[in-house]
DNA sequence: CCTAAACGGGCTAATGTCAGACCATTAGTG
DNA sequence: CACTAATGGTCTGACATTAGCCCGTTTAGG
């Protein structure tokens, strides 16, 4: 039984539990149950995971248009890749036309990637034959940065964090059509790294990762902006003032936005 | 073995934030911030993380003492390595003593390892140096395992899923003291398990099996498992009561107890 | 009793990945 | 103008990992 992980995802709306025969021996909930811990140790490939990595960093856009990837001799260790694996990722990004690399003292590796601007069908392409995966992804998302935000209202920043919180939103609120993506990502993630732990701040990066082509694929209208800027300084002011619960509320309710959004799309 | 995964996590104790220099050409929060997206995108090399996968299995109990581990052939796949590599593993764990092939039909790998019970200081010698990973681990914790059980509160159970939960339960509050921790690991593995999200329930696996060591080096008294017991019962209730909140609540309560007693030996 | 099935155990050839050294190009600096 | 530093580009030899195949052992079932 259960001999597979894929169907266990893909069949969950269905008969997600039910084990009627167990085998003699067995206390319930036992080796029958769990699945998670015989998960893969690794998604792909050192050059597989590479390449999505750094697609990520573009697509994301925590290094934008025109800006510098670390020197290759630092990247490839703090990515755990060999320097030959990194160039090998790097290589494909630029036949695809991401990144490009110059050499010499001031040289290195450039973003050129631009986001296109979404068209319309572009998120029903997207989203097509991935709903398991999305509301997987909507349910982690919520948790994770809820958990963050709530953590960091708990615990309290230090002054110099507390500017970074309030430029990180700034940001965001002046931000052109063309950059608002990105920078309402930063505003996100920075919120997981000002909570100082490593684990939770991965956990929201990762999750933020899988909706990024979803996201991307939205028109940004002015009135989901200005809905979207009123949330995320109910979520500052909240972690400012050390209220955990109204941080995480906040954080939740503009998240359950975005998350009813993409489910539309899918119906 | 693991030797090389600690580094990355002990340098981040010290200065979480603070950039003072920037670039020109920086956008606040920009290149300078985020190094979450950086971060290794392997922790070891295969072997390393099988060995480590399945210590994990054996300790946290997923698969008790004497039961049977899934055979190679499936084994391998599931965890996304070759089967030499997932044998060079097991035979490593043979050597550790923690399990026992046999060959033939019947045939297979079993644990053959049983927690050993605590003695005094070998909570503080498993937690010696690791303060920063273990808070971060605490706060991981917390923030998954709350999110689950909120997630799952809100969303409902079937019938067979609630009869999961409440088996589960059960079976921690008979348990024996050897078999406690076992059977506590699989009732909060179970809660996360029944969301039906992958991406949740790898992540609370995960978490827990960054405080499995600290667990079980920790005496099973009485008085924490009765304590624990009422609290248990609390978050099932809260669940199939579909009370999001109180589930949350409840379940807080109850890592913040815990955290509360590791963090006291660190002190 | 015998055969097939379900296991672990082992081999090989091909490919992936690594660390480290060295080369080529460019920009700053004395 | 020469030199140094900081980058990307390239090569080599060693080791890790893989897929696939076959062997040996044990048990269930005909």
């Amino acid at each position: 039984m259960l001999s597979d992980t894929e169907e266990s995802s893909r069949a969950s709306g269905t008969e997600p539990a039910a084990e009627p025969t167990a085998e003699p021996g067995d206390e319930p909930g036992a080796d029958a149950a769990i699945s998670a811990v015989f998960r893969p140790v690794r998604a792909g490939n050192a050059f597989e995971e590479t390449v999505e990595r750094l697609l990520q960093v573009i697509k994301l856009g925590v290094v934008g248009h025109g800006e510098r990837l670390p020197p290759e001799r630092e990247l490839a260790p703090r990515l755990g890749v060999s320097r030959v694996t990194l160039r090998e990722a790097i290589r494909a990004l630029q036949q695809e036309g991401y990144v490009e690399s110059r050499r010499g003292r001031a040289g290195g590796t450039f973003v050129i990637y631009r986001p296109p601007r979404p068209r319309r069908g572009d998120l029903a392409r997207v989203a097509a034959g991935r709903g398991a995966q999305l509301t997987d992804a909507l349910t982690y998302r919520m948790a994770v940065e809820t958990g963050a935000a709530q953590h960091l209202a708990a615990t309290g920043l230090a002054p110099a964090q507390r500017a970074r919180l309030r430029a990180a939103l700034a940001a965001v609120d002046t931000a052109n059509a063309a950059d608002y993506r990105r920078l309402d990502t930063i505003f996100h993630l920075t919120i997981a790294e000002l909570t100082g732990s490593e684990l939770l701040s991965a956990a929201c990066t990762d999750a933020r990762m899988r909706v990024t082509d979803l996201l991307n694929a939205i028109p940004v209208l002015r009135r989901n902006i200005e809905h979207a800027a009123v949330q995320h300084a109910a979520i500052v002011d909240a972690i400012l003032a050390r209220d955990p619960e109204a941080a995480r509320r906040a954080v939740a309710e503009h998240l359950e936005g975005t998350a009813a959004l993409l489910r539309g799309f899918l119906a």
